[in-house]
DNA sequence: CGGTCTCTTGACGGAGTTCAAAGCTAGTGG
DNA sequence: CCACTAGCTTTGAACTCCGTCAAGAGACCG
């Protein structure tokens, strides 16, 4: 469990035996069953997660009231919102697992207090916070970009084994678009 | 022009007095003029920029031809493709002054240099990518859950006099409309 | 097997784009 | 300091992508 996170830091940075004990120390190990939430609408979003085993997304309703999903999250990725967690404010998003997931999670307070004794760690973070910004830009890109049409076609052959893992309900609301939509675009496009 | 970003700096982390020339001289301080461009489509992004003054714009070229523009940068921001940046590949972004600007640049090999340096900007690069992904995902919430008129309008009420600075057709397409639907929108929402 | 999700199909409608043309504005050079 | 021009903005008409609605067909689970 704590040994997935470790490697995924040292694939970044070089750790000290010390550390590791520090680190083991400042997160929470948690199981969830299949829709159990992290985070809900409305709390504070007090941690950043792990998934060390299983799969996340983040979702919020919008003002219609459907579920919109702004992100998935799979084994080796962080997830939290950000914005809500730094200033440690009322969270517009909800984080629930979509399978049997294994998470590790630090609260703000250990975040602080670890990353002033593991200066490494700052490092790590900064390069993750980094990585997932350029991620971001790119998607801004292909949003702005593409048509729905291309969107799934090629998040289709760039994901496949994800385009399997999750429903087809929570594709078409990931990808942006309706379920019916998605549904006519797979079956022009079967292979 | 040093100041401005040591300032910025220091709103965030502690600076030693030695800190500050090792800064200085890992910037290379850049004036330009309207429409000069630091980034083309197809080169590496070598830097990170911030402004000090002025107003860059970040875009690309859809398969269209159209630009598209994906961020704004002024005075205290910084900006960069971060994917192209760290693994200094060929990039699909543009950045181009849309004023009289000045701006600091860091490239790659400097930024680690001085990051090994000065521990404590390892913390303020996070916090600055953590914070950006954190306007990242509020952004993606938005274009996911506002119709283009409500994006034009919240934009319009957060930002009025950034409206009043960049040209109507630069930002009808940073808000991913047709300049001349976001015309309609001007003429229906007159105060 | 019954009931509740999920996925498919087709008809319809609307938010927003595209195209074309005319009006406006501001920068430039004479 | 004025006149010209290039490029920005507005207007309106036609069109289209894609969402919504409604209903049926599978699929999964107790």
């Amino acid at each position: 469990m704590y040994t997935k996170l470790i490697n995924h830091i040292q694939d970044y940075v070089q750790l000290q035996e010390s550390d590791l004990r520090l680190i083991e120390n400042s997160f929470e190990m948690m199981s969830l069953q299949n829709k159990a939430y992290l985070l809900r609408e409305g709390q504070t979003c007090r941690c950043l997660y792990f998934v060390a085993k299983g799969c996340l997304r983040m979702h919020f309703y919008t003002a219609a009231g459907v579920e919109q999903i702004t992100q998935f999250a799979i084994e080796n990725w962080w997830i939290a919102d950000y914005a809500g967690f730094m200033r440690q404010t009322v969270s517009e998003h909800n984080i629930q697992a979509i399978e049997k997931s294994e998470i590790l999670a630090i609260n703000l307070h250990a975040y602080d207090a670890l990353l002033e004794e593991v200066p490494a760690l700052e490092r790590y973070f900064r390069i993750m916070a980094q990585r997932a910004l350029g991620a971001s830009q790119y998607r801004l890109k292909q949003i702005y970009d593409m048509s729905k049409e291309d969107i799934y076609l090629h998040f289709r052959d760039s994901f496949p084994e994800f385009v399997q893992r999750v429903p087809q309900y929570m594709l078409a609301s990931f990808l942006g678009l309706s379920p019916e939509y998605l549904s006519t675009l797979r079956k022009k496009h079967v292979r």
